[in-house]
RNA sequence: GGCCCGUUCGUCUAGUGGUUAGGACUCCAGGUUUUCAUCCUGGCAACAGGAGUUCGAUUCUCCUACGGGCUACCA
């Protein structure tokens, strides 16, 4: 392995399962990866008991897989690793680089309450037999770090350089009362113990990175680089979370978005690949991106502009791979029809329909006759009992057809229209809502075609009895 | 309150010390289509404000405003 080689990390919590943002940015840091010939590691960031839940982490690895953002091993949980943690801590109490807090929650809390938003350094500088008084007196504490006068700067890949005074930096919580490390502790332990070169995650962790570097340096450990992503917003400009309705990735699949679609719109969220493309597959993505190109302003998210993405990148997916991608959201679509009845109804549909539910949504009238009628459709198609008459007309052409092909069926209703005089629409509307129920669809000759002579019959049938209503 | 970050059409973005400030989504109008969708053509629409530097600033600097983030014994 080369000195060089790119390792980067997505360490989600599993404290609910994985939104937009979390997807955003595992998949920058996997673009990166793949774009440099590095490696990418999970890492599953659950030290808060309380609130981890190990169905998160299965849903979250679930999501990841289905975007396919495949991670290599090993998989690293946090909670594994506590005594790692613990050898650390012994060595910077030994070194003074922390020091025991008897502060109690409360306390601090009021002082917070007050406008004191800094911790006071109140044990700061106990004395040896402070300490051990209140240790004998069995009063809990937590670690605290020993921030010194100065400044820390890094360079951002995307945000430049940024310089923060220690002043800024509290003498934060590294263990808490009940021995357990906190989030920039372990985030600097895990991201050096697993070789992390490159840090990629969101901009609210901006500020927690001088405090990291700061660790970095008490313990030694070389300082990676930092790149930060600005936020997917809301509407209101606000990070978006549930209160947005913005659901898991999981409701992405279920709403029929192939995952290289939202994979492709989440990378045009505050990336761009330079020239005026946008809609890039996998591979394309991976050549392409460069951290260089990452926006710095917060992105709003727009379902419209992921549904378009989302038509585009269906119109280009082979048919074979849209089947099986329905039939993985939902089973029994077209069960009993055959594969290639299907594959043609796929073909058919394929320009209009933007995601797999639609394909759904728009096939009914493939397998049944429908059971109802559009009203507005039938206002525009068959307002009144002429349009009976008419039909009735066509039905006995249609009778006639002996090779039942789109290419015959519209020849046929093409010479009809023409003897009778009348314009082609006003044969192929009444059709389409007796066939289909509605107004909107594929060619009508085709949906004849594909439908066979006696299903088409039999539906003219019932809507001459049924029209108009 | 403090600190950090940001600010080009409604949204995602391109861009340069001198451009008719470009593209995409959305929306609107027209064309193509038997319908819908696609596709094509056209249209609406932006440099947050104020100083300064400069022959000239959207572009460089500063200030203000606005927005966001952090300020937890959450991550």
């Amino acid at each position: 392995m080369s000195h060089s080689s790119v390792n980067v990390r997505f360490a989600p919590s599993p404290t609910g399962e994985l939104h937009l943002g979390g997807a955003r940015t595992a998949l920058f840091n996997w673009l990166y990866a793949k774009n440099q010939g590095g490696q990418i590691f999970l890492r599953i960031e659950d030290t808060d008991r309380t609130r981890s839940k190990d169905e998160y982490t299965d849903q979250i690895l679930d999501a990841l897989q289905w975007l396919g953002l495949n991670w290599d091993e090993p998989l690293v949980y946090q909670s594994n690793r506590f005594d790692d943690y613990k050898v650390h801590i012994a060595n910077l109490l030994n070194s003074g680089q922390v020091y025991r807090c008897f502060c109690s929650k409360d306390e601090l809390q009021s002082a917070r309450d007050e406008g004191h938003y800094q911790y006071p350094g109140t044990c700061r500088n106990l004395k040896d037999e402070g300490v051990k008084m209140r240790l004998n007196q069995g009063i809990g504490f937590t670690y605290r770090i020993r921030i010194s006068e100065g400044e820390t700067h890094y360079n951002d890949l995307i945000y430049g350089p940024i310089t923060v005074d220690h002043n800024e930096v509290d003498d934060f919580i590294v263990v808490r009362s009940d021995g357990s490390p906190t989030y920039n502790f372990t985030a600097v332990i895990d991201d050096h113990d697993m070789n992390i070169t490159h840090v990629i995650r969101g901009e609210d962790h901006i500020s927690n990175t001088p405090k990291q570097i700061l660790l970095y340096e008490a313990l030694g450990f070389d300082v990676p680089t930092f790149a930060h992503l600005p936020m997917i917003l809301g509407h209101d400009k606000k990070r978006l979370s549930k209160r947005h309705g913005a659901p898991g990735v999981q409701s992405y699949r279920d709403e029929g978005y192939l995952p290289e679609s939202l994979n492709n719109y989440l990378a045009l969220l505050g990336w761009n690949p330079g020239t005026e493309e946008e809609i890039l597959s996998m591979d394309e993505l991976v050549q392409k991106f460069d951290l260089s190109q990452v926006q710095k302003k917060g992105a709003v998210w727009d379902e419209k502009k992921l549904h378009w993405v989302s038509g585009q990148h269906m119109m280009q997916t082979n048919t074979d791979f849209i089947l099986d991608s329905i039939r993985s959201i939902s089973p029994n679509w077209g069960k009993g029809s055959d594969i290639s009845y299907l594959i043609s109804i796929i073909e058919l549909l394929k320009q209009r329909a933007k995601s797999l539910t639609e394909f759904i949504t728009q096939s009914h009238y493939f397998f049944q006759a429908p059971s109802v009628y559009d009203s507005a459709g039938l206002k525009r198609g068959w307002p009144d009992d002429q349009v009976n008459d008419r039909v009735e007309g066509i039905k006995s052409t249609l009778q006639e057809i002996t090779i039942w092909r789109k290419e015959d069926i519209e020849t046929v209703l093409k010479d009809h229209a023409t003897e009778h005089e009348l314009g082609i629409g006003k044969i192929i509307m009444p059709i389409r809502l007796a066939i289909s129920g509605g107004l909107s669809g594929p060619s009508v000759f085709e949906i004849l075609a594909h439908l066979g002579k006696e299903e088409t019959l039999n539906r003219i049938e019932t809507a001459l009895k049924e029209l108009p209503q």
